[in-house]
DNA sequence: AGCACGCCGACT
DNA sequence: GTCGGCGTGCTC
């Protein structure tokens, strides 16, 4: 096993160069005594053998450990080494850290093996350390993500192919006739047992037959290269003076920085950022494009097919483990040239990145908010900023954090104010429901009924959005007032009809929908409260019964494919309305649809929820820009209670402006992101003793900083979760404060939970349950 | 994160 | 009397 040479550890000295982008976080200041200083300016020697090196493994660890390199392994930071860790073999990196341990150190052991792999980049390393330390996670959990593919680390085996070798057997029966006949039209070919048992319409039976025979031979077969590298110059489009005006001012922009391309729905941003990537291609280096959902991209690839001839290579949780291991060393190897992934892709660890893009950078997709929590577009600034290139944001409604960013110029901004296609933006009308609202019992105004009916006369599409699945988010029993809720959570359960169940939605708790109450035993007592997808389909189905309506949500029966699927058939115009949850607002063109209802636009304005105004126009006006991309005439209509709601207003005004100077001056006055920053500690716990006790014990241990401000405990919005109970505590500072130093001191000095309870850190929270 | 060690309930 | 629950601590 060996290592190919590894580039300049200076490299590592533009780690901690100056302040970093983080929504803003001014870089941590390094004390001399940090493990990474010393290294700083120096190359880091390589190990001849005989020496010790410090090495992280992917587990809960915050500490590298030192072991000592037996003679004639050549690794150095960054090498992957297979290391003993206590009883267990396993994976480890080489870092730059100079040892711990003295090589007389009788706690020493050796490193067994380096794998075949390229080292980590310094790059790499830094930026783990990076994550580590911004998100309060250990870094061997960091290091965990960057080693997701552990089968990649094995040279890939060869194929097993079988090919025509010797003469045709004695007995030739029908089946066998085929197959040869099969492999005579296909000569020199190789086959795998399966592909041409299937091939030649035969069993797998013949073929081992044949093989057993010495008609055919088994060969290995070197593995397949799927990844073809897309040809920046293969199908340029033309692009509108707008678009090419965009791609002049990125070229001009120069190898590195942030750029906001902030553009209405429809403007072309893709296209845009499409030649970003054919200039990275021309230059013979990587990018990477996360979107925040792969699942439903597919139109998105064919679009980068169609432009590039040639795939992406895809990451997301939906890529088998082969595949997945494949596109690792392809990555790391450098012959997989442009990934599209979800944010985990972030911690690919590719050879020569020459550009990331952001796609829909304000989606709150990116963040992560499980075992490690990440923002996967901060962390892609941070990232270009220590690989050195270029990092491009796109949205056609930005986060808060970027927009002012871009305003401060901290960011670039390219501005693109009009549909590519030249085609009028849709107009927007609050529906009053407090005046114009619908008949009891019902949740479409007669007006919104009307358009869709209009709508669809003309064999146009419309589309009903209301961000809830299922059937009524509430069931209650009309006689004794009994409603139905999770036992393991403080949620309602939701009825889902399809299914015929009431199904919790924060832990997937269901029972099949009674007929009688489960309280009083009264028979058909039980009444749906509020409106989901499926109801609304419900409504307009029987309102419009000559129309075909369609749900599109994420628990329809038949997972991602069926999913995609409909997707198809919904842009194929196979149906005349679509009712559809979240996942409709996002990327899908839809081209015969003109009309988007909004069935309840006050749904996402909850309130103590600082971001919720974000996220409500976010997606309202993401939803609504569906409408007339194609053809037709754009119409959106919201149905609303509160029509002077400031997001409501500048929704319907279309002046977008507006609605970001209103809402950042009410952040600004309360010193909420972007003015000021956020950091979260949520507690769970067995029972609402134990995690209350150490919610209060860490409000005590709070250390004293007149910059920062500590709130709570107070009992999260979501009390109880999978029967845990839970209290959340906030951390406010004003921007200049290093708060993710201020959680390290936090922890550090107070106990840690003991008896089942749980203190999750959450910097930069998006979410406030 | 694993995995081992360690001290209190229901069984061959 | 043991088997085993998971609570606590360690891994170079």
């Amino acid at each position: 096993m060996r290592l190919g040479r590894l580039g300049g550890a200076a490299a590592l000295r533009l780690a901690y160069d100056g302040p970093l982008h983080i929504p803003n976080q001014p870089m941590p200041q390094e004390k001399p005594d940090s493990p990474l200083h010393d290294l700083f300016g120096k190359d880091a020697p390589r190990s001849g053998g005989g020496e010790v090196v410090q090495v992280l493994t992917p587990v809960g660890l915050d500490l590298s450990y030192s072991y000592r390199v037996p003679r004639g392994l050549d690794v150095g930071p960054g090498s992957i080494v297979q290391v003993p860790l206590g009883p267990r073999k396993v994976v480890g990196v080489v870092t730059a850290e100079p040892p711990e341990l003295s090589a007389s150190s009788n706690r020493l052991r050796p490193i067994e093996g380096a794998f075949d792999a390229p080292p980590l980049t310094p790059e790499m390393l830094t930026f783990v350390d990076w994550v580590a330390r911004y998100t309060l996670t250990p870094r061997g959990m960091v290091l965990r993500m960057v080693l997701r593919a552990p089968e990649a680390l094995a040279p890939e085996p060869p194929i097993r192919g079988l090919i025509l070798a010797g003469p045709p057997p004695e007995r030739l029966t029908d089946a066998r006739r085929r197959l040869l006949d099969l492999l005579s039209e296909n000569e020199g070919q190789a086959w795998t047992r399966a592909g041409l048992a299937a091939a030649a319409g035969v069993s797998s039976s013949v073929v081992d037959g044949l093989v057993a025979a010495g008609t055919l031979a088994e060969v290995d077969l070197p593995p397949g290269r799927p990844f073809r590298p897309p040809e920046p110059d293969f199908n340029p489009i033309e692009l509108t003076p707008d678009q090419a005006a965009a791609v002049e001012r990125l070229r001009a922009a120069g190898p590195d920085g942030v750029t906001l391309i902030d553009g209405v729905t429809g403007s072309g941003k893709t296209e845009v950022y499409l030649e970003a990537v054919a200039d990275t291609l021309r230059a013979g280096r990587q990018a990477l494009i996360l979107v925040p959902e792969i699942a439903l991209t597919r139109a998105f690839l064919e679009r980068f097919s169609e432009r590039f001839g040639a795939l992406p290579a895809e990451w997301h949780s939906d890529v088998g483990p082969k595949m997945r291991a494949r596109t690792w060393r392809a990555v790391a190897l450098g012959e997989a040239r442009v990934v599209v992934g979800a944010r985990s892709a972030l911690f690919l660890p590719f050879s020569d990145l020459g550009l990331i893009v952001v796609d829909e950078e304000h989606d709150g997709a990116y963040k992560q908010e499980e075992w490690a929590s990440y923002h996967a577009r901060d962390m892609a600034v941070v990232r270009g900023r220590l690989e050195k290139v270029p990092v491009i944001l796109a949205s056609a409604t930005p986060s808060l954090e970027s927009r002012v960013n871009a305003t401060r110029g901290r960011y670039r901004h390219i501005v693109l104010p009009a549909r590519a296609t030249g085609r009028d933006l849709p107009s927007l009308y609050a529906l009053d429901m407090r005046k114009a609202g619908p008949p009891r019992g019902r949740f479409l105004a007669p007006g919104l009924v009307a358009a869709i009916r209009e709508t669809t006369e003309r064999g146009e599409q419309a589309m009903l959005f209301l961000n809830r699945r299922g059937y009524a988010p509430l069931t209650l029993c009309r006689s004794c007032g009994h409603r139905f809720q999770c036992p393991q959570c403080s949620a309602w359960l939701v009825e889902h009809r399809f299914r015929g169940r009431l199904v919790c939605h924060h832990c997937g708790h269901s029972v099949p929908r009674p007929d009688a109450c489960p309280a009083c035993g009264t028979l058909d007592s039980l009444v749906a409260c509020g409106p989901g997808v499926e109801r609304v389909a419900e409504e307009i189905a029987a309102l419009l019964p000559d129309k075909r309506t369609v749900v599109l949500s994420s628990d329809i029966g038949g997972g991602v494919q069926r999913l995609r699927a409909e997707f198809e058939a919904v842009a194929k115009g196979d149906c005349d309305i679509v009712v559809g949850t979240q996942m409709v607002a996002k990327g899908h063109t839809f081209p015969k649809l003109t009309l988007v209802g909004v069935v309840d636009a006050d749904l996402g304005l909850a309130q103590g929820d600082p971001r919720a105004a974000e996220r409500t126009f976010q997606l309202l006006a993401q939803v609504t820009g569906r409408a007339g991309r194609v053809i037709g005439k754009g119409l959106g209509l919201l149905q609303t209670y509160a029509p002077d709601n400031p997001v409501i207003e500048a929704l319907v005004s279309g002046d977008a402006e507006r609605f970001y100077r209103t809402e950042l001056a009410e952040r600004e006055r309360a010193g909420l992101p972007p003015f000021g920053r956020l950091a979260a500690i949520l507690v769970s716990g067995p029972s609402r003793e134990l995690a209350e006790d150490h919610a209060r014990h860490l409000a005590r241990m709070a250390p004293a900083d007149p910059a920062v401000e500590v709130l709570g405990p107070a009992e999260a919005a979501l009390a109880v979760v999978r029967g845990r109970h839970r209290f959340r505590l906030l951390a406010h500072s004003g921007r200049d404060t290093d708060l993710s130093a201020y959680m390290r001191a936090w922890i550090a000095a107070a106990d840690r939970p003991t008896r089942g309870v749980e203190a999750y850190v959450d910097v930069d929270p998006q979410n406030f349950l």
